[in-house]
DNA sequence: CGTAACTGAGCGAGCGCTCGGTCATTTTAA
DNA sequence: TTAAAATGACCGAGCGCTCGCTCAGTTACG
């Protein structure tokens, strides 16, 4: 968790660059929980500051607004969501049934960082459209490693034909239903457990694939 | 627009029942419009009077809080996409390939509606819990008529047998497919043209029952 | 001693909501 | 018939408070 790696472009007051970094740390750590808890407007700069551990002056030290907070949250989220994937697609490249695996993997990322990704669905609209835009980039690329992913399996002549367009929605789709597993938890995990959700919705993914052209 | 069906639990200051369903509706019309524009949040109860077209005093007659207004808003909305769905339901009844042309008329619904379900999807969880639940149940009882759909289709033999876990847990599918196109706009629409993503994703829906058991 | 990091009291704009009051209309009663 | 009384929808100034953010001052450190 907390990848940071594209935080740059929030401005600072502190010179200390290893200082920022561990700081900003400290106080997304902090913020993501609030704000899991309480929602992102209903969560006082004050209480983020406490659950950092220090005063609210240090933490307008290290951010110039209330919403630069929240970007760092997203984009840590994105971060490491990514980071879950890309690993499980190099665990899976080797595998017998690739895409099985994967969606395997990423629908296990989806469940690991349930709270996480609910949280980027509930606040997104909250951000200044400046970092909205760049939290919805994080989005499509990690959809992209998706449509990497089929498209390797596809042009390896294992997955009948389908062009790039069908490629790209069917990463959507996949990528929305592991999301699905988040934001409709409040219904699916009293009725399904993981795994079941899992098996069932990769049948119905590979089942997607199997055929062509009705209509 | 606007069934305000299920209003009778917000309570009022006004004794007049057709005046409170007729103020309501003015208040909600107007709401939306800025809960949708600046979210719920940025909205302020002043405005809503103001555009409603009259006084923050009188509003407070007619709600006993800002999230009241939300929760007539989230439930009029609701109340429009069942509305519709269930008319594509019985329109559909009698075609040549049913699912896909509930399929179809379901995701138009979302189409026109785009705006509304994404603002359901934004700010749900800025009601209180007492609320969210029932927005939820609404949700529930959409997807709900899906599942009876489906399962009309399975057991009249022109789907292959699923049991009634697959059944429920493909109409969710259906479901949050369509929402897919409200809360993905930003990037689909860019993309597809509305009857291209329909007619992708109903190939793609229909395979997935078009066969079974892979693993 | 100077600079970088940290502190927290304080500011003031803005918010949801209240409440004393007005006024048009209806009911009462002489 | 009509004046008095009651009603209820509507109004908006203003209350009480919160919250994001600032800045003058303090501490830590090289």
């Amino acid at each position: 968790m907390y990848g940071l790696h594209r935080i740059k472009d929030i401005p600072t007051q502190v010179k200390n660059p290893e200082l920022v970094e561990r700081r900003r740390r400290q106080i997304a750590e902090a913020a993501v929980k609030l704000f899991m808890a309480q929602g992102f407007h209903k969560t006082t700069t004050r209480q983020i500051a406490q659950a950092a551990g220090f005063s609210i002056g240090s933490l307008y030290e290290y951010f110039t607004s209330k919403e630069d907070i929240l970007y760092l949250v997203c984009d840590s989220i994105h971060a490491e969501v990514e980071r879950g994937l890309t690993e499980a697609m190099s665990r899976a490249a080797g595998g017998r049934n690739i895409l099985a695996e994967v969606i395997r993997e990423f629908f296990m990322v989806c469940h690991r960082m349930s709270d996480f990704i609910l949280l980027i669905y509930q606040e997104t609209h909250s951000l200044p459209s400046q970092w909205r835009k760049k939290v919805l980039e994080n989005e499509l690329r990690i959809t992209g490693l998706l449509v990497e992913t089929l498209a390797r399996i596809a042009s390896s002549g294992e997955l009948p034909y389908l062009d790039e367009r069908s490629i790209e929605l069917a990463a959507h789709n996949i990528s929305v239903l592991g999301h699905m597993w988040t934001f409709r938890r409040w219904y699916l995990a009293r009725h399904y457990r993981i795994e079941d959700y899992v098996k069932l919705q990769t049948e119905f993914i590979i089942g997607m694939f199997a055929q062509g052209r009705n209509d």
